[in-house]
DNA sequence: ATAATTCATGTGTTCGAAAACATGTAAGAA
DNA sequence: TTCTTACATGTTTTCGAACACATGAATTAT
């Protein structure tokens, strides 16, 4: 198998007998192949297991690749923040293979400001497209013209399955929901309720939400967990009636736990059970944003659940890189594991790089 | 700054007002310049950031790299055997760009036998060497002996700083006993014992072990934990009285959870839970081998500290390549994040690459 | 003074694949 | 027949850096 050097085209060529500029149309496919070559050409490739030299191939192609990220505005969202900051990154890694990475931001809370995003994002004629499509029906028309317009896309945070993209890089929510059920139920014994804490500006990502709970709910509804009770809130914290619901959470003697489905919300959900002194009630939250941290180190959030945004959008930009430039083939989905934060694991994951 | 092309060798010799030959004998120090065309090419360097083509860099130096990796026996423990997985992994993705990795392994059990398999590896001159080192004392004398061969070399699983390795993989072992008690202490209201559990055929890597049950009294020994009995065994399988020590263990009343800090021992221990029906007691041991994890869906096991034998090794030899074939430097240290598996998050562990 | 040596410097080849380019041959049109 | 046109096939250049080799000047030895 090994045995001294690799297998060239040039190798090939002549086990076949013909030359290399034949071999080069046949591995292409670029016609102009008689049915007598490309039978002889196949048939040696066929034995010899051959296995282009990536490198010589993107040295040969000296192709520059431009590459359109869209993803909300990072200023609206620590979130989003961090999935720029892994743009940022993939931009520093590939920049000296001839990738040029152009960002493009939405407004988080506008749908329509997503479409026209994306649409100009496709007017610059990019090779590539890696998009968090936060808003799922929105985004299925914009699916057709990336596709009408061969620009292959990988998506990165929401699913779109019917958009069939070259990747989806994310996570599986509804077992998140699972995950942080089992967290706050673990070690208890006495019946009680748990709530499931909504708390967004607006619902544009409701399916998200919708997912988590479904997952949380599913845990509770097996063998012998009747005896706890779920209810779940929907809060709008620039709703009037947003201090008062929370407060009438908190105060709830049965309350043995929360779990908060969006990032921003576990860290005003703490602060509450602080003002109440009421950190005994467990607290489930969602991503290490500054603000998780700090309550996350006082214990008044139990555990976070790291959705790792950063690493989202580095690995969809490298999955398009690895496609367009060394044509590698790349899993049609790549869910990242459902990391669980706690105080003491904190810093562990803070110091790593991503890789 | 990137405006077009990037800057190519013949650039900056034509920037420099010499050939490409001087460029390329000052990038790499090869003599030979005289102390004019070093100021000017130098000064030409620092103006603009010349970042060299890898890619081309690659192919240009079209040479074959060995890489000899050190692990003990795969097949004397699944730890070990998922270490190999990702000796093998690394192979796959690497052959192609020329790179050859040798696997040497040692009796698990045997010190003497390390150093003779490091010696082994040495004879064969290879380029690089990746070692899990994990006979501390022992290992101090082969890394003279790689210095003076001018080998790089990468340790993992086992740090030992005074052999000043290009690089280190491994994983906070003190940090991570603080993990495991604060898991085991979560939720614990009432006082009660904890035990460490150092379950082992020998104590090679006692080293491993003390430092995780230092990180796990550690914790009890903060603010308000007083009320907690912390003990630690030294238990060994083929010992007669194993078996007597380990009912004598978990029938203790007091006994709230048990910290097992080998990867074999977890499923042991669980064993001995689920024969006297003491599932309650908390279980929290090492590594996401087959024996545990039936016992980690079970509920016996209540989480696994994950410390990712398989991306270590896989990551070792990544870090070798890039420093021999792409001159890439690399960070001095990598610790993985101490993830932390549960029944619900296990799945997503399972399905993720390594990336 | 001439040959030998040293050393700065420039030129050319190489890596393997991609892609532009050149040649050759057969079928159809004028 | 001769000129296109189409298409199969072979040859050459290119990518950027590494490195072997060639050249030419200054120094040293004889």
């Amino acid at each position: 198998m090994d045995l001294g050097k690799n297998i060239r085209i040039k190798d090939i060529a002549k086990l076949a007998g013909v030359s290399v500029g034949t071999v080069d149309r046949v591995i292409h496919n670029r016609g102009r192949v008689s049915q007598e070559a490309l039978k002889k050409v196949t048939s040696v490739m066929e034995q010899i297991d051959y296995k282009p030299n990536l490198i010589a191939r993107t040295l040969g192609s000296n192709k520059n690749y431009r590459i359109a990220a869209i993803i909300p505005n990072p200023e609206q969202d620590p979130y989003w923040s961090q999935s720029n900051k892994g743009i940022l990154q993939a931009q520093a890694e590939w920049t000296q293979y001839g990738i040029n990475i152009d960002l493009h931001v939405f407004d988080l809370f506008n749908k329509e400001s997503f479409i026209t995003t994306v649409q100009e994002a496709i007017a610059t004629k990019p090779d590539g497209i890696v998009v968090a499509p936060i808003f799922y029906h929105e985004a299925l028309p914009v699916f057709d013209l990336l596709k009408t317009e061969q620009i292959p896309y990988v998506l990165f945070n929401t699913n779109i399955p019917e958009a069939t993209p070259l990747s989806f890089i994310g996570q599986n929510l509804y077992q998140s929901g699972k995950v942080a059920a089992q967290l706050l139920h673990f070690g208890q014994e006495n019946p009680g309720t748990f709530a499931v804490l909504h708390m967004d500006e607006d619902i544009q990502d409701s399916l998200h939400l919708v997912e988590k709970e479904k997952g949380f709910r599913e845990y509770f509804s097996s063998n012998g967990k009747a005896k706890f009770e779920i209810m779940a809130l929907n809060l709008n914290p620039s709703d009037s009636a947003f201090e008062t619901q929370l407060n009438e959470l908190v105060n709830n003697p049965n309350l043995k736990g929360i779990f908060v489905t969006t990032s921003k919300g576990s860290a005003v959900a703490a602060s509450f059970l602080e003002k109440h002194s009421k950190k005994h009630i467990r607290l489930i939250g969602y991503d290490l944003l500054d603000e998780n941290l700090k309550y996350l180190k006082t214990g008044t959030i139990d555990f976070l659940i790291h959705q790792n945004p950063k690493r989202q959008a580095f690995l969809g930009i490298s999955h398009l890189v690895n496609h367009l430039m060394f044509k590698k083939s790349m899993p049609q989905q790549e869910l990242f594991p459902l990391e669980v934060i706690t105080e003491e694991n904190l810093g562990s994951y803070l110091n790593s790089g991503l890789h």
